[in-house]
Formats: C-alpha cells, structure tokens, sequence
DNA sequence: GCGCGCTAAGTCCTCAGACAAGCAGAGATG
DNA sequence: CATCTCTGCTTGTCTGAGGACTTAGCGCGC
C-alpha cells in the first residue's frame, strides 16, 4: 500500500481505523462499540472527531449510534463501493460498459420515447454545443445528454446502472478531454445531432448503431 | 410526511436537508456548497453539526471536503439500495437490463475468451442441463452459467453490474419457472449449447445474436 | 512584459469545554 | 411483587479558539 498522494484528515483516518477494527472482529456484528470518550483516548484525538469518524461509517451504514445507549455495528462488510472498483478498471472497461448499456437504452429511447423525452434531448444537445467554457462543464453537459437518452429509455434499472458508476468517472472524464480533445468538434457534436434524430425518428436500429459508433470510437482513442 | 417512529437527530436532518437541495438541482454535479457557517445559519444549527451532516454524505460519496477549498458535489445521486429498485421495477425492466449487460458480454467473451474460460463456461452447461431437480437449484445454475460467459469477458465492471442486481431477482424468476416453465426444455438447453459454441468458435457476432435471441425469449413470456 | 515569492483572506480541520437529552439499572417505596 | 425515582453513563448540540491549507492578488526583481 502506497502513502496516498492525498493526506486524509483525521476524522478519515478514525474511521479506516474503526473499520478494519470491525472488519478484524474486534466487535461484531450488533455489538457496542466504547464511548466516544474512550475511542478519543485510544485514537489519540478529540471527541468531535471521533463523532464525525462515527457519522462517516453511520453514512457508509456500517454503525448506528443511538443517543444514551451507544454506537453499534449493523454490517460487517461495506458493500464495495464503486469507487473502489472503478479505481482499479480501465477506462475501456468503463466504456465497454457505457456501450452495453448506452446501446441498448438508445434503441429502446427510439421506440418509446415520448415528446417530452425528445424536448429534453434536443436540450441537452444544445446544452453540450455551446462552446467556449470550462472542460468540466462541457463534460456535464455531454453526460447529461446522454443521460437525457437512458431516461427517454423508461427503465429504470437502466437509469440506475448509469448513474450508479458513469458520474465517478468524471474525473477520467476531463483527463480524458483535456490531454486527447476529439480531433473534430464538429463531428463529434453532429455524431450527437445523429443519434437525436434517429431517437426523434424512432428509428430503435439506427440509434443503436450510432450510440456504438460514437462510444466505440472513445475507445479507440485510448487502444 | 408523517412523523417517523424513530427521531433524527438534527445532523441526521442536516444531511437529509442537504440531500434533498442536491437532488433539486440547487448544487450541479462538481459545484461548490456554501461555507459551514452560512449553511449552519440556512439550517439553523451548529458548525458542529453541518459538518457531522456533510460527513455523514461525504460517507455515501456524495459529498467531498477539502481543506482551504470547501465541500463539492462529487455525484447527483446516491445509489438507491438494489433492493428498493428492484421492488417497484417490473420483470421486464430486469430482463432490458440483462439483455444490455449480457449481449455485450457474451461478444466480448467471444473475442477474448481463454481455454480455461471455456472450460468453466462448459462445465457451467453440464451443470444447468442436470434435470429432475428443485426449480431452486435449476435457477441456480443457470444463473451460474451465465455469469461464466460474462466472466470470460474479462471485464471487471460488467461482472460488478452483473452481480449488482441479478441475484437479487433470483426469487423473481424461481416464480417465473414455477409458473410459465419453458415449453421445452430441450430447446431451451439447445440454445444455451449454442452459444457456448459460439463463444468457443469466437464469433461475437452469433453469440451476441443467440444471447439476445435467448433472453428476448424469456421477456416475451412476460408481456 | 514575465516569472517569482509573499501576503491576505477564505475555507475546512481539530480541539476543549459546557450543557441538554435520552436510556438503563439500582435502589427505595408502596 | 410492582412501581417509582434517582443516579450514572451515553450520545447530541453548541460555542469559541486556534491551526492548516488553498487560492488569488500584489509587489518586486529580472
């Protein structure tokens, strides 16, 4: 394990430290854990930041504390979370992903789109045109479109697979951007203007096709 | 809103309150929240207080501290418990989804497969096509053979998606046997053959194309 | 003009202390 | 035995004080 270019501040480190105690068998599941007061002793710091390396894990839904009776331990385990596994996947599996998903929402955003889904892509799109700002905000935007056509999709399951990873890639996103722009602004944007008309003109097969097109020459770029 | 039976505490409230401003769109995606002293104004609570809030999101990932810069939105939305989706999603949302996830997989596996893949794929196949068992342990493998071919992508954020939500369906499609078994067995077997043959003759296109033919099948049933 | 270091302001981070609120068990009381 | 009260321990909240870090702006020398 590598020193993390990022320092954590304390109340960070209390919970890393909490957790691998729960996770060692220090206390198990549905045990109480010591009193602020003496975890601040053990960890070497204040109360306060004992309570926010609590509230951290109580987010994360490993402990729960209950006012005069204590804190205790609801899951051994934190479901790993997707930052965890994207911090180790590729870029082209990530988009490999994007494609499954993407492609298949497209086609279905084809069939069942309703005029409301077509108002709201079309605004995307020109959201994602508009030119002379920051990369991060051109990314937003252009994750938006695309979000904008899982949506058209009506399926849930669909928006939630997107939402649930391609958000935490931001990042990667802007790297991506910034060190290799598209060679043709135009082109990628009129790719964009492609597949809003073949949603627009339910044309399922179309659309799937040139959603694949589009992703599948992001990943080229990183071969 | 009724009162729920157990009472938040105010930082509890603070986060929920936060949440909610996010998801309104108050804080797009990568922005800035106001200072811990503004927003424990707007709340009208403690410093001490925000922060446990703020921490408490900063443990979903929704929210990220820095010091010397502020908090930021890191993503839109936390990632609703699987389960609560798959609640109020219909069957056939989860198959929509499986055919995004599977088709793709089931090319790349295609391309990318290793004789060992193969293996386990095949021995997968054996084991599904074994009769004369509870409808239980037919799903089972079943699922386990599908999960092979997606193994043999060799994509780590598929599986991840693939093991997200797909098990958590098991009951759904137990009753999914129980009542609308397939018309024939046989022919069922025989497409799982195929395109396991598919996969070891590496052609991505006809084992995209037996895969999707295969679970669009099974949404069929269910229209 | 250009790059450099320095300063200042704003932000989050941490601590200590104080008091309030809630719970559980020991002991008193009937 | 049933019930009440009191006491000690726990978490919840607030305040004030520094400390650490980042950014932006300024002046200076080149």
């Amino acid at each position: 394990m590598t020193a993390p270019v990022q320092r954590h501040p304390l109340a960070a480190q209390g919970a890393e430290a909490l957790l691998a105690r729960i996770r060692a068998g220090e206390w198990g599941l549905g045990h109480r854990l010591p009193g602020e007061t003496t975890l601040a002793a053990q960890l070497g710091v204040g109360r306060s930041t004992v309570r926010e390396a609590v509230r951290e894990l109580s987010g994360k839904g490993v402990l729960d504390s209950r006012q005069g009776v204590g804190v205790f331990v609801t899951a051994l385990d934190v479901t790993e979370d997707w930052d965890a596994v994207l911090r180790r996947t590729s870029v082209t599996s990530v988009l490999e992903a994007r494609i499954a998903i993407e492609v298949e929402a497209a086609a279905l955003a084809a069939e069942r789109r309703t005029p409301n889904d077509l108002r709201a892509v079309r605004r995307a799109l020109a959201g994602r045109a508009v030119t002379g700002r920051s990369v991060e905000d051109h990314v937003d935007a252009d994750m938006a479109f695309h979000r904008c056509v899982i949506v058209a999709a009506h399926n849930d399951l669909l928006i939630e697979l997107f939402d649930s990873f391609v958000p935490r890639v931001r990042t990667s996103m802007v790297d991506m951007m910034r060190t290799r722009p598209p060679a043709s602004p135009e082109a990628d944007h009129a790719a964009h203007e492609a597949l809003t008309e073949a949603i627009a003109g339910r044309d399922p097969q179309g659309a799937a096709e040139l959603s694949r097109a589009h992703l599948t020459g992001l990943k080229e770029v990183y071969k």
